[in-house]
DNA sequence: CAATTAACCTATTGACATGGTAGGTAAATG
DNA sequence: CATTTACCTACCATGTCAATAGGTTAATTG
């Protein structure tokens, strides 16, 4: 399950890359725009900041942008930092967990074959695909 | 991301598939050959009983056995049935959910792609396709 | 009938995540 | 200096997850 925070994540970046990108949008703008709760969208910006996905500026004329090209992005990259990890199951997810039943797990193989769906999926898919 | 309750439903019923069919299998053998504490999977065998997964008897000779023929359960009806919905948002996953923004959402065509690529690998899926 | 086995039922718990809200501080610009 | 806007800290209510605990009912066997 994808939460708020991957998905409005998403839905910031398509704001940031349709609403022309050298200048800087106010994230009352966007939240705005995507009714989204203003107060709410600060803390995940913030991580988007911190991921490098966009870049802000305070003050008059401040706001937020992109740190790449629109076509430079893929969806994956942008719902695995928001959400830590695209693994469907907990032994996938955190690298260093050590599953005593690794080896005779008869659903491990189902798992990883998922895994690797899910991970095509997402990281074949650019932002600006979803652009019209 | 897939709960316990439905990979342990999943352990449960392969473990049933294995360890032949007419018999009923107590709930103890499974929980120690699987390595999961009986008291957990008790509320978890409950619900697929309740699901018309497996059945239940009583007593001495008492215990699980499937309700029909191993090969045909998909590994889709089984994890939809544990974890309530496939769906990888919430606006897929419960059939009543409203959104105001369903005509301009620029990521829903995303979601209901990938909500299908998921219900695709699941259901093609057979239980008897994990066993060997 | 009594003992045993095993499913079934109800309640509770601790930890954590989710989806926010509230209020204040720092920085940039005119 | 006033305004704008990002940034920071703290808090909270609700729900889910993953169990645990203890008791009751049902079926079989000696």
């Amino acid at each position: 399950m994808i939460s708020t925070r991957g998905r409005y994540a998403l839905r910031v970046m398509l704001d940031l890359a349709e609403n022309d990108s050298d200048k800087y949008i106010p994230l009352k703008d966007i939240a705005e725009r995507q009714e989204i709760s203003k107060k709410y969208l600060e803390i995940i910006v913030k991580d988007m900041v911190t991921g490098g996905l966009i870049a802000g500026t305070s003050g008059k004329g401040g706001g937020y942008k992109l740190t790449r090209a629109p076509h430079d992005y893929t969806v994956g990259e942008i719902i695995e930092l928001m959400e830590g990890s695209l693994s469907p199951v907990a032994c996938l997810a955190d690298k260093g967990y050590a599953c005593t039943r690794k080896k005779v797990c008869q659903t491990l193989p189902m798992w990883e074959e998922f895994d690797k769906l899910i991970h095509d999926f997402f990281y074949n898919k650019k932002l600006t695909d979803l652009i019209n």
